[in-house]
DNA sequence: AAATATTTCTGAACACATTCAAAATAAATC
DNA sequence: GATTTATTTTGAATGTGTTCAGAAATATTT
C-alpha cells in the first residue's frame, strides 16, 4: 500500500458528511437543515457528524475553509498576469463571486454575523487565518500599482480593500434582483469611485483629510 | 374606575415578563438566557411568555421598540435647541449611547445580524418603523444646517448619516477597551472627517465624483 | 495470532425554544 | 345571577442542536 495513494477512510467519511451538509443546506437553507437529516444523507449517525465537526456552524466554516484553500492559489496565480489595480481587484472579486455562486444563499450563514465573537463572523478568530491570507491578496494587488497614497493611510489600504470586498459580497448575498444585477452595478460604480478617489487623494486640497484619516484608521485597526 | 387610571392587568403581566427578560439577559447574556428562567423570574409559565411575545428574539425587539418610544421624543425636543449639524449629530448619537449603556451587550443581539431577513437585523422589516423614524431625525439634523451638498447626493444624506450612526453603535457594542474609549475616539475623528468632507464636497475638483456617487447611491437605495 | 490501544461510530439522553390543547379566569350577554 | 364568550395562563409534548457512555472497527504491540 503506497502511502501516497492512501486516502484515509476517515477523510472519506468526513468529506461525505461535508458534502451531505452542503447538499441539505442548498436544498433547505442553513436554518431549516437538521443535523439528523445531514447525518442520514451521509449514511452515518448524528454522533459521527459531531465526531468530525464541532457544530452545525463548523460545517459552514469547513466549507469556507475549503473554498479558501481552492480559491487562493488560483487568485494568486491570476494576479501575476495583471498590472493595474483595477484588473487585480476584478480578479479577486470575480473569483470569489464565481466560486460562491452555487452556494450564494449559504454564504448568508457566514456573512450574516457582525459579531466578532461569533465563530462564523468574517471578523472572528475562527476565520482569522482566511482573513489574513485574503488581506494579503489585496496587499499584493496594491503593490507597485501606480497608486500613490499619503503615508498616513497607505498601510491600511489592503485591509480597507478587503473590507470593501466584504461589503460587496454581503450586498450580493442579499441581492434579490434578477441575476444579482444590482451587485454588478454596485461593483462598477464603487470601483470607479474608488479609483478616482485614490487618484485625487494626493491633491493639496485634500491634504487636511490625510491626518484625520490616518488617526481614524489607527483607532480602528489599533496602531 | 376612571378609564385613564386603568392599567390593564394583561399589560402589567406583559411588562413584567419584559422586565424579567431584560434582567436575565443582563445577567446571563442573550444566548445563555433561557425562556424557562425568564418565565420563572416573571412568575408565569413559559406559555405565558409566548402568549405575549412570539419568540425570544421578540423580547429584544420589544426592548428596542420601547427604547425608541422613549428616546425619540427626547431627541426631537433636543434638536430644537441645536443649530449646527455637529451639535445635532452629537445629540442623537449621545442620546442613544447613554440610553443603551446599561444594556450595551444586549444590543449585540440586535446589531449582530446583517441579514435583512432576520427580524433582529437593523435592516429588517420588523425594525423598519423604527428605522424610518430614526432616519427622520437625521434628515431634520441636516435641514437648514449650513451644509450644501450636490443635488446628486443630497437626498441620501439622512440615510447615510443613519448608516454612519449604525456603524458607530456597532463598533461601540463590541468595543472592549476600558469604558469604550476607542469608540469615543472613533466618534471624534469620524465626525471631524465627515464635516470636513461635507464642507469641501462642492469644490470643483471633486465635481467628477458627484455623478458617480449619485449613481452609486441610486443603486443602493433603489432609484 | 492474541492482546491491547486507538480511532471511529452509534443512538439514547439532555437542554433548549417553541407549540398547543385544554384549564382557569375575566368580560359580556341574557 | 346564570350562561356564554373572550382572554389569559398552564405545562406537557415536539423538534432541534449537542453530548456522551459505550460499542464496533481498525491499528499497534506483544
Amino acid at each position: 500500500m503506497a502511502k501516497v495513494e492512501k486516502v484515509k477512510k476517515s477523510d472519506e467519511t468526513r468529506s461525505r458528511i461535508l458534502e451531505a451538509a452542503l447538499s441539505v443546506f442548498r436544498e433547505r437553507g442553513f436554518e431549516k437543515a437538521t443535523m439528523r437529516e445531514i447525518a442520514t444523507e451521509a449514511g452515518v449517525a448524528v454522533g459521527a457528524a459531531y465526531y468530525y465537526f464541532d457544530s452545525k456552524d463548523a460545517l459552514v466554516l469547513a466549507f469556507y475553509e475549503r473554498a479558501q484553500f481552492e480559491m487562493h492559489p488560483a487568485i494568486e496565480a491570476a494576479l501575476d498576469d495583471a498590472n493595474t489595480l483595477k484588473e487585480r481587484l476584478r480578479i479577486i472579486i470575480s473569483a470569489k463571486i464565481n466560486y460562491f455562486t452555487p452556494n450564494r444563499k449559504l454564504l448568508g450563514a457566514l456573512s450574516a454575523h457582525a459579531d466578532p465573537e461569533h465563530p462564523l463572523s468574517p471578523f472572528s478568530d475562527a476565520t482569522s487565518a482566511i482573513r489574513t491570507q485574503d488581506v494579503g491578496s489585496f496587499e499584493r494587488a496594491v503593490k507597485d500599482s501606480a497608486i500613490k497614497l499619503p503615508a498616513t493611510v497607505a498601510p491600511y489600504l489592503g485591509r480597507l480593500l478587503w473590507m470593501y470586498q466584504m461589503g460587496l459580497i454581503l450586498f450580493w448575498v442579499y441581492d434579490r434582483s434578477p441575476n444579482q444585477e444590482r451587485t454588478t452595478l454596485l461593483y462598477e460604480k464603487t470601483l470607479k469611485l474608488l479609483l478616482v478617489t485614490l487618484k485625487i487623494a494626493g491633491f493639496p486640497l485634500l491634504r487636511p483629510l490625510h491626518r484625520i484619516a490616518g488617526e481614524l484608521l489607527a483607532v480602528i485597526y489599533g496602531d
